[in-house]
RNA sequence: GGGGUUGUAGGGUAGCUUGGUCUAUCCUUCGGCGUUCGGGACGCCGAGACCUGAGUUCAAAUCUCAGCAACCCCA
């Protein structure tokens, strides 16, 4: 019996994160990655289910203020090539159409690396007055972009499937800069609701989105020390409103360009909700995602009828898992009663690989004293419960693995954020031990080649400028002298970077 | 971008050097039957693969080339 335990223990995340990591979306079945393309792969039911949950929190965020619209995969060089900034940053990944059938295309046709281009020659049709302003629409669809680099599943992708990309024009500068905030504040409660802590910076000037005046970007801390970026904001100003000639009527009728910005967010999110959460005994899910929020696992001794144990039928320990089901499904908690064939041992197994926050065991026993068993995947911590109380203790437990497991996510990242004191001249040798597991905060100045320099020196990348991200970072005005060429500097964030 | 290694059932391996009666093995794979059932049960029976294409050859899992894919190292 235990012979298999052993054999069938996965690698340690601590030991070997990559490894750990496909191990788990193979066995959890989140996504299949034997699809006989580089950097495409194939989302199971399971982790489909747990991408559209996901996915939900964030439609239902937009709606709030955004219109879901659906633009074509499809768009025409020129237009691609229009914006000179943009193409430069994007010309080496585009994957084009050049044929239709056997007959060569008069002008390619590009799969989308994003869709400016594709959306902003509408907007142009679309925005004739200050009343068509702000306007703000989203989509959530796949791009693509020819990696060069390591492909990894739904981190770097050649088809990136569920990208969310808003777009928004506004009548003025401010309108456009308030967005940017709104837009941080959405996405901040969005990994809110997943668990998933993170820091936000403005990306430094040589590593903003192409085309855009500013960057501003959501990374979070993987367990391998290495940092992922998550959701991205982007100040466009007129610049794109120039190149496709978006401009609106004022309330004076003289005509003026929008201010656009534009912030997407990819299945990155639910890579970091998996590489965050997940333990040695496979996935963690927080409960605002989990396909099924409670197990609920029947401990019978046989099937047959009138076989009892304790004088307790196996048959009214089933009717009470359907009775917990009915309360739970009735309170609109996500439940299922395993009741297949298996040893009880094999469930709990298998329902902890996929990540089930809450398990309830009912068993000849507990009914005995009209009891279940509550068990946590978070903490494996097992509580009695008495039958009548189901309903508002699952409530009470779900919010509470919820809140624990985005507090021990907040204090990894918190504990891996080392700060560097501006008087303290510490070696190059020891930070950047320091970014090996972690995001080292220094002083550098805005310029270029000292990014470079210390990006080559300590083998990491700028993230950028803290952007109030905890109260403290926030009131943190302080300067000091940049790390390598003396100067005055504020403090960034530097990590080694996905 | 450069270099290297590899590709055999759902997963892991052996066989390749030296072509032949080449398929085999294990499992946490799948199916059937039975006994089991409070932390991965067991027995029996059965299923399932040589990456794709071209070449060499009487003969290719094995040799050659190309493609595709995966992994590792360096930039």
């Amino acid at each position: 019996m235990q012979r298999k335990a052993e054999t069938q223990t996965i690698v340690r995340k601590k030991d070997n994160f990559s490894e750990w990591y496909s191990e788990i979306l193979k066995r959890a079945k989140i996504l299949d990655i034997r699809y006989p393309v580089k950097g495409v792969y194939v989302w199971y039911p399971y982790g489909y289910k747990v991408r559209n949950l996901v996915y939900g929190i964030l439609r239902s965020l937009m709606d709030k203020e955004h219109e879901e619209v659906l633009f074509p995969l499809l768009i025409p060089k020129d237009e691609l090539m229009k914006e000179k900034e943009h193409i430069k940053g994007f010309e080496d990944e585009v994957f084009w159409v050049t044929k239709g059938g056997s007959t060569e295309l008069d002008i390619p046709l590009a799969l989308r690396p994003t869709s400016e281009t594709a959306i902003y020659p509408v907007f142009k049709v679309w925005i004739r007055s200050h009343r068509d302003l702000p306007l703000r629409i989203y989509q959530i669809v796949n791009t693509f972009r020819y990696e060069t680099r390591h492909t990894r599943p739904l981190i770097r992708l050649r088809e990136i499937t569920s990208f969310k990309e808003a777009h928004t024009a506004h009548a003025t500068r401010a309108d456009a800069e308030e967005q940017v905030k709104k837009a941080v504040a959405l996405y901040k409660s969005f990994f809110d609701q997943l668990a998933v802590p993170y820091v936000i910076t403005r990306r430094p000037e040589w590593d903003k989105f192409p085309g855009a005046e500013y960057s501003i970007a959501f990374d979070t801390l993987m367990p391998d020390g290495r940092t992922m970026q998550i959701g991205t904001i982007h100040l466009l100003g007129e610049s794109f409103a120039r190149t496709f000639d978006i401009k609106y009527e004022d309330e004076n009728g003289s005509l003026q360009f929008v201010n656009q910005t534009c912030y997407g967010i990819s299945e990155r999110c639910v890579a970091s909700v998996i590489a965050i959460h997940g333990d040695d005994h496979g996935l963690v899910l927080p409960p605002t995602v989990a396909p099924i929020q409670v197990v609920i696992v029947p401990i019978v001794f046989s099937r047959k009828a009138g076989i009892s144990n304790n004088g307790v039928e196996s048959v009214s320990v089933e009717k009470a898992c359907v009775a917990v089901y009915d309360e739970l499904n009735e309170a609109g908690i996500r439940a299922f009663v395993d009741n297949s064939e298996d040893r009880p041992g094999a469930k709990y197994y298998r329902w902890e690989m996929k990540g089930v926050p809450l398990r309830i065991e009912i068993g000849p026993r507990d009914l005995k004293s009209n009891n279940c068993e509550f068990v946590r995947r978070d903490n494996t911590k097992r509580t009695h419960v008495p039958l009548s109380d189901v309903v508002p203790e699952v409530k009470r437990t779900l919010e509470g693995i919820q809140g624990d497991i985005h507090e021990a996510a907040k204090e990894t990242l918190h504990a891996n954020i080392y700060k560097n004191k501006s008087e303290d001249k510490m070696e190059m040798e020891e930070l950047r031990r320091k970014a090996e597991h972690g995001i080292v905060s220094l002083f550098l100045c805005d310029r270029e080649r000292c990014g470079q320099e210390l990006e080559d020196q300590l083998g990491v990348s700028v993230l950028g400028k803290a952007v109030a991200v905890y109260e403290a970072e926030e009131k943190d005005k302080s300067e000091g002298e940049c790390m390598i060429c003396s100067r005055k500097a504020k403090r960034v964030y530097v990590a080694r970077a996905y």
